[in-house]
DNA sequence: GATAAAAATTAAAGTAGTTTAATAAATCAC
DNA sequence: GTGATTTATTAAACTACTTTAATTTTTATC
């Protein structure tokens, strides 16, 4: 199992000491997805966070007509989950699949319990990882309603230049909030610039 | 101080005895704010988070050609905050200014950092807020990349029915992201059927 | 309670982004 | 490597939403 990337992920936030590192580890799963393989479908109850230590994954949903809309992506040295199921055990809401052939490191709830009572500073680790997903959401937001699509495609390009190269403009869009078409004529009108 | 609101808010995620109660108190600040009065605005440190006793606030943004975007509405019991500026003590990005006359309950950033350290089981409560928060932000996301403007105003007014009646109609344009003369059309639009 | 200021309504013209459909290019599966 | 499937491009018609501007209604202020 390559625990070095969640390791060092963790470091940066709180200190461990060997035992508490062991611990860490013991409680971990390691899983590997194909491309286009499921780790979540709405209505399944997700039973683990998951650190993605190589691929890249998407979290979208479908809407009443067929679209997919991508709710985040993840690649490496990043948590997925649908968190609201993950805490309550309850249906999911998402979509979540591997857009890449991936590897995760996975934590169920009770061994997540046990490591907040055996290891408190777990509390504050998981406590900073939400912080900034929080603030990169609401950042999201707030771009999404003061910005035009064009605005917001040339941001996702310049806040994340290596990610769109692994990406279709499929999936860029589904992100967007516009549609495939529409983003083909917006990089073709700036490729002309 | 009135903190029979924010003890219940606490108390239905961790249970504290008298003393860390007291503790609890002891580190917090009252404050009124008059309609149109600023509680943060870019640039300023966002040294407080705020809970919010009685009133209603707006967190939101101006972009460059004017326009409102709010990013949250805070009322009774909701806390409100520039979180990225408090947590890092840098420039907030956000306006934050109250609706009505309101009062909020602040606790600094040391204060805090002491609490943490005296009675860690907070970490675990500002983690739940903060996980609340979260999801409600990711529903948005969705919703905004999914549904129209019309089925963003029904799904807003049904699922804050009390909220619609404090705001008015340019403040919730603001928040669905449509011009106020294109909600005006709506509601028209959906009076008539 | 009168006046000013802000918010809401309505209509008409304009635009950003969608839809459909046809073609070309890239990728997948065997 | 080849055929099948998915993805990207382009163009033209369409629609959800914006802009502007004029009028009415509501709210704030002294």
């Amino acid at each position: 199992m390559d625990t070095d990337l969640i390791l060092q992920n963790i470091s940066r936030h709180i200190q461990l000491d060997t035992t508490e590192t062991d611990f860490f580890i013991s409680l971990l799963q390691s899983k590997k997805l194909k491309r286009k393989e499921f780790l979540l479908k709405p209505g399944d109850i997700c039973k683990t966070e998951n650190f993605i230590v190589k691929g890249c994954l998407r979290t979208y949903t479908i809407d009443d007509n067929g679209f997919e809309h991508i709710v985040m992506f993840g690649i490496e040295d990043w948590w997925v989950g649908d968190l609201f199921s993950f805490l309550t055990q309850s249906p999911a809401s998402y979509f979540i699949d591997a857009l890449e052939g991936s590897e995760i490191l996975q934590i169920s709830k009770p061994n997540l319990d046990k490591l907040y009572e055996r290891v408190p500073k777990f509390e504050r680790f998981f406590r900073l990882i939400l912080q900034n997903a929080f603030i990169a959401q609401q950042q999201r937001i707030n771009q999404n309603l003061s910005f035009t699509a064009e605005h917001r495609y040339l941001d996702f390009i310049t806040k994340h230049p290596n990610l769109e190269q692994r990406l279709s403009q499929k999936q860029v869009s589904a992100y967007l909030g516009i549609t495939p078409v529409f983003l083909s004529m917006l990089r073709k009108k700036l490729s002309q610039k």
